[in-house]
RNA sequence: GGUCGGUUCGUCUAGGGGUUAGGACGUAUCCCUUUCACGGAUAAAACACGGGUUCGAUUCCCGUACCGACUACCA
């Protein structure tokens, strides 16, 4: 009797989807794919006045980007459709009343005001937690306290209510959470939440429960800010007599802060300086702009390698694993009970790692459309042996045309530092040399024979080649660093050697 | 405040009644390199505290501390 595994992603769409929310995507994708079920989405969208106009297609798009799309979703619906729960409106109605007849819920008529002063009442009276509770409900305005004909009347004259749960006053409720094992809780100690709102729509509540019943989700994996609320929805589950089916929780540990504490949320955008969001975001309202990892530079397999890790572990060593991988090796077993702090260095870590092990094929554009920006082109024959040189060295994309753009643009100025240090009568003699045997070397020119002919240039000049190697570099490149040098070299070409050396020595002064 | 959850190097973590407590990031040093990186090696660096249980507890139990989440007609 075992069901297919089916498991949702469930956002609401209040804005940029952050990275804890993509964590949560992801566990739910690879526990999916990892059991051969399903894995779809569900926007929740009850709070109407908290839509956010764009923020659905954020979230498509972040989980496009990352390559871990839905199989049934609003923009892919399947069977269980609706899949905004907006446009399922209508029937959370009658699951509310079903509960009502049952004697599970009641209908409650106090206005805001009147909440209000019972919860001033109450901490005024000291009590510990004011709440609608089962004590507090008898002096409130319900249908458990008004006469059966008031609350008829109520209705009918279109007043409006609000349909609350109707928590059992002295029971154990329990649920065997994945990841923490049993948790008990006393029915005392919940409130009558809300299910039904004055506007006709459920709370996320009753929302979540009948459709995840609804649409036959079998495991519900979601952050820990839920585990409070937990066993309000199992006690739903068992008031609408749908305990056989509840589907098993998963309370996944919540990302935290990098400095200090809290947990990681929306609005630390880019204050902490680096981004907390996958794509770039910029709100509707009040024009506020997030940055993206994507934008950022990371590429989505080291990002969604990273963010795997992110709670979640192995049990080996490997760190390196592919989406198929990580499908694989996934176990909700192996996920962390306690919080995670965000590190962006080990992100930058992850991205180097894919920069440097992916075929030049997938980094060529990078390279070319960055110098075209810059109006520059790469020749097609330099683009293999030039991202072979440099791709150790970087850990954004954008690096690629930063640390070759000298091998297609001639410096046209010189690291001052480095030519006070280094640029001396020796080095411009040697230079000077080489430029000669360069104008008349017909030879393939390849990184061991520019070599060799420095090296005999410099024999022949009686200059000790180690103490003018800074003072060649500087000249042929325009910096005190790179990548070798010799492979520079032949990359540039003879006679771009030796029209950058002439140029740097009709440029630079000797001081010393 | 209350309820719930958590606590192994700075960070992510492995482990689990007897271990030199392992790995990774970061940091430092060395090697490689006629530079800077890459790479390789090495080093410093952790079981929150107090009680039990036990021959033995970092591991199991209880308490304390600390951290966090939740405590809306938000999700």
């Amino acid at each position: 009797m075992s069901r297919e595994v089916r498991v949702r992603f469930a956002p609401s769409p209040t804005g940029a989807l952050h990275i804890g929310g993509v964590r949560t995507a992801l566990y739910n994708y690879l526990f999916a794919k990892k059991m051969g079920g399903k894995f779809l989405l569900r926007i929740e969208d009850t709070d109407q006045t908290r839509f956010v106009p764009g923020a659905e297609e954020y979230i498509k798009e972040s989980l496009e980007w990352l390559g871990i799309s839905p199989v049934e979703s609003p923009w892919n619906p399947g069977d269980c459709g609706p899949y905004r729960q907006s446009e399922r409106k209508a029937m959370y109605m009658q699951y509310a009343l079903d509960l009502v007849e049952k004697g599970h819920a009641y209908y409650a008529f106090d206005t805001s005001e009147e909440l209000e002063a019972m919860r001033e009442r109450l901490t005024a009276a000291r009590v510990v937690s004011p709440q609608y509770n089962s004590i507090t409900r008898t002096q409130m305005k319900n249908s458990l306290t008004l006469p059966a004909e008031e609350v008829k009347a109520r209705l009918a004259s279109g007043e409006p209510y609000v349909i609350r749960v109707k928590i059992p006053r002295n029971e154990e409720v329990r649920l065997n959470d994945m990841i923490r094992g049993w948790v008990l809780v006393h029915s005392s100690t919940l409130d009558d939440k809300v299910l039904m709102k004055s506007d006709g729509m459920p709370t996320y509540h009753l929302a979540n429960i009948v459709d995840d019943h609804l649409m036959t989700i079998t495991h519900v994996i979601r952050g820990e800010e839920w585990l409070p609320s937990a066993p309000l929805h199992v006690l739903l589950y068992r008031f609408f007599g749908w305990e056989d089916t509840m589907p098993t929780f998963a309370h996944l540990p919540l990302l935290l802060k990098p400095d200090g504490n809290g947990k990681l949320s929306k609005r630390d955008g880019d204050k902490l300086g680096f981004p907390v969001f996958p794509l770039n975001w910029v709100d509707p309202f009040s024009g506020e702009k997030a940055s993206g990892f994507r934008e950022g530079g990371y590429l989505p397999d080291a990002f969604l390698n990273f963010l795997a890790f992110l709670g979640w572990n192995p049990g080996d060593e490997r760190e390196l694993f592919t989406l198929d991988e990580l499908v694989e090796a996934f176990s909700v077993e192996r996920i962390g009970k306690s919080g995670t702090k965000f590190d962006i260095a080990k992100a930058k870590w992850y991205n180097e790692q894919y920069l440097r092990t992916k075929p030049n094929s997938e980094l060529v554009d990078f390279l070319t459309a960055d110098a075209k920006a810059e109006g520059l082109e790469v020749p097609g024959d330099k683009v293999e042996a030039i991202l072979n040189l440099v791709k150790g060295r970087v850990t954004f994309p954008a690096d690629l045309w930063r640390e070759s753009k000298f091998l297609i643009s001639a410096p046209t100025e010189f690291d001052q530092d480095v030519a006070a240090k280094k640029w001396n009568a020796d080095a411009a003699k040697l230079l000077g040399d080489y430029a000669t045997a360069l104008d008349v070397f017909e030879e393939a020119f390849d990184a061991a024979t520019a070599k060799s002919l420095l090296e005999s240039t410099a024999e022949s000049a009686g200059i000790k080649l180690g103490k003018v190697m800074q003072a060649v570099r500087l000249a042929v490149t325009g910096m005190g660093g790179g990548p070798d040098l010799m492979e520079v070299f032949a990359i540039l070409g003879t006679s771009e050697v030796a029209k950058r050396i002439r140029f740097a020595l009709n440029t630079l002064t000797i001081v010393a």
